[in-house]
Parts: structure tokens; C-alpha cells; sequence
DNA sequence: AAGAGGCCCTGATAGC
DNA sequence: TGCTATCAGGGCCTCT
């Protein structure tokens, strides 16, 4: 499901329902995602009080008051139910509502936050959890990645050094986490699209003008995702059920055999394998 | 050292 | 209807 845009949307909604708030009662079903969930995970957890749900790239942070954290990865199947506490038995007991969106399996983690329960669930568990002591284990964590693409280090220096002289396609550099974090699959190849440049390029065959358009087009095509709600393809949808609409604009993504959009543009969508993730573009304008 | 490919896992869909 | 094969939004690990 989830790649930047997608882990935005979750972690607003999740933050205007969390933030300041604490957390009462942890449960889990299933320990064995992608890593085993550690054996103490609940115990730290337990009355940690929320200071804001914050995100890097495509991973979710739950900052505690103490400044001690939670990170948690989507992997491709992870999502995040949130459920209310019901009104008239908040004083009596600890019955939530029960959300129309709520799969029946694979429901692995449940959190009690006050009178919010977050669930997540996740079919094909290459998802995780994992918790951090302080800022300083937080930070190392993402001490490896690249900068997203709003970053001020995203810039014509940093890409130039990066793709120059490397036989790397541009399209696994736009996936590699440690050059650029965020894109995925979907953005990467609508990205390339705007760009007009073939996914097959390798690094150094690119010019200036072609990093240029690299950074632009990261940014915008990524802001105007989060914009719309993320992409809703398969089943995504925010923590309160509400669908993303990007994935209406796709200019390349699932377009096999279709036009280009582009207007005199004669071209048609082609789909390709490169490193068994599957490429769309344009078979004339992307050069 | 850089880069390609296998693999973790379940479910949806297509084809027979 | 039911089988099998293929593919899926990610990324870690291993091998060359």
C-alpha cells in the first residue's frame, strides 16, 4: 500500500486522534512480522503519554513524552483502524465501536489510547513495530537513508554526485531508500512520466536539465498525492475509511496499452520488468 | 563496491 | 467449481 504520501495521510489523521494522549492497554495477536515484535515491546508502551505522531520517509513515528519513540513500517499490506470508544458506556466499560472497515483477519496489533483503539492489520506482515529508547536510537535508525524529496540536501548537487558515472537505472535509484526515501513504485513511475525520461536510463547518461526535472517532479507529484488523499488502489484508505483519489490521475501507473495523455503524443503505455517490479511509460515521450 | 535477484507472506485475479 | 500460476504499493539479505 503505503509509499510517502499514503504513511502522510495515516499519520495526520492518527495524530489528530492521538496526540496528548495515553496509552492504557496494549495487546498482540501476532508477534511474527516482518521482524518479531521484542518480547518487552508492550510493557514499553504502557502508559506512555503521546506527544505527536511524526513520519520519515515511509515510516510512521509515535513520539512519547519522554522522548522515547515507536516506529512502525507498513510494509505493502499494513493499515491502521482506528475506533472510537462508545459514548454511553465510557464510564461502564470498554466496548468501541465497531468499524465498518475493520477486516475480520489478520488483525495483529490492538492499542488502547483513552477512547481511541488503534488496530493494525496487516495480511501479509511485512510490516513491523519497533520501539526506540531516545532520540539519539531513533535518529541512528535513519541515519543510512537518503533525504526525502522536499529536503533542501535533495538538490542539483546532491542528485549530480549521486547518478553521475553510475551504470544504476533511474528508475532503481528513485526506489533505492538510500539515495532518495519516500518514492515507491506507483510515484516512481508517474515521476518519471513527468520527466520524460525512459526508466531503463542508466545514471549517467542523464544531463542537468534531466536532475532538475528529477527534483521538481518528486516534489510535486508526491505534495499533490498528499494533497488528494494518497492513492486508493487495492483497498487503501485512511485510518478513518476515507479513500485516497490520486490514483485517478495516473498518467502511466496500470495504463498498459492505453494512450499516452500526452497531447501529440501517439505514443502507448508499455509495461516492463526491471529488477521484478514492474515498469509503465511512454514508449515515445519518455527518451 | 555496486548492483541484480531471491525471498519474506497472503490474497486477488486470470486462465484452463 | 476448483485447480495452478502470476502478480502486488517494500526492503533486507546474499551473491557475484
Amino acid at each position: 500500500m503505503p509509499e510517502l504520501p499514503e504513511v502522510e495521510i495515516v499519520r495526520k489523521s492518527l495524530d489528530q486522534n492521538i496526540n496528548g494522549k495515553t496509552i492504557k492497554k496494549v495487546l498482540i495477536k501476532n508477534r511474527n512480522l516482518r521482524f518479531e515484535i521484542a518480547k518487552h515491546f508492550e510493557k514499553q508502551l504502557l502508559k506512555k503519554k503521546i506527544l505527536k505522531v511524526d513520519r520519515f520517509s515511509k515510516y510512521l513515528i509515535i513520539l512519547f513524552e519522554d522522548k522515547s519513540s515507536c516506529i512502525i513500517h507498513l510494509g505493502m499490506s499494513g493499515t491502521i483502524h482506528l475506533i472510537k470508544k462508545k459514548e454511553s458506556n465510557i464510564f461502564t466499560n470498554t466496548s468501541f465501536y465497531h468499524s465498518p472497515y475493520l477486516p475480520k483477519k489478520h488483525n495483529h496489533i490492538f492499542i488502547e489510547i483513552e477512547d481511541i483503539k488503534i488496530i493494525y492489520n496487516d495480511p501479509r506482515r511485512f510490516g513491523y513495530f519497533i520501539f526506540k529508547k531516545n532520540l539519539k536510537e531513533l535518529n541512528n535508525y535513519f541515519n543510512k537513508f537518503g533525504p526525502e524529496p522536499f529536503s533542501k540536501n535533495f538538490n542539483l548537487v546532491y542528485v549530480s554526485r549521486n547518478l553521475s558515472k553510475k551504470e544504476k537505472n533511474i528508475k532503481n535509484f528513485l526506489l533505492d531508500q538510500n539515495f532518495v526515501s519516500g518514492i515507491g513504485n506507483i510515484y516512481a513511475n508517474e515521476i518519471l512520466f513527468q520527466c520524460k525520461i525512459n526508466p531503463v536510463r542508466s545514471g549517467k547518461t542523464l544531463n542537468q536539465n534531466d536532475f532538475k526535472n528529477l527534483i521538481f517532479f518528486s516534489r510535486k507529484i508526491l505534495n499533490k498525492a498528499i494533497i488528494k488523499g494518497g492513492s486508493t488502489i487495492r483497498d487503501f484508505r485512511n485510518i478513518s475509511g476515507k479513500q485516497g483519489s490520486f490514483q485517478k490521475t495516473f498518467k502511466v501507473y496500470m495504463r498498459e496499452g492505453k494512450n499516452c495523455i500526452n497531447k501529440n503524443c501517439n505514443g502507448t503505455i508499455k509495461k516492463i520488468n526491471i529488477s521484478n517490479r514492474s515498469s509503465f511509460f511512454c514508449n515515445i515521450c519518455q527518451k
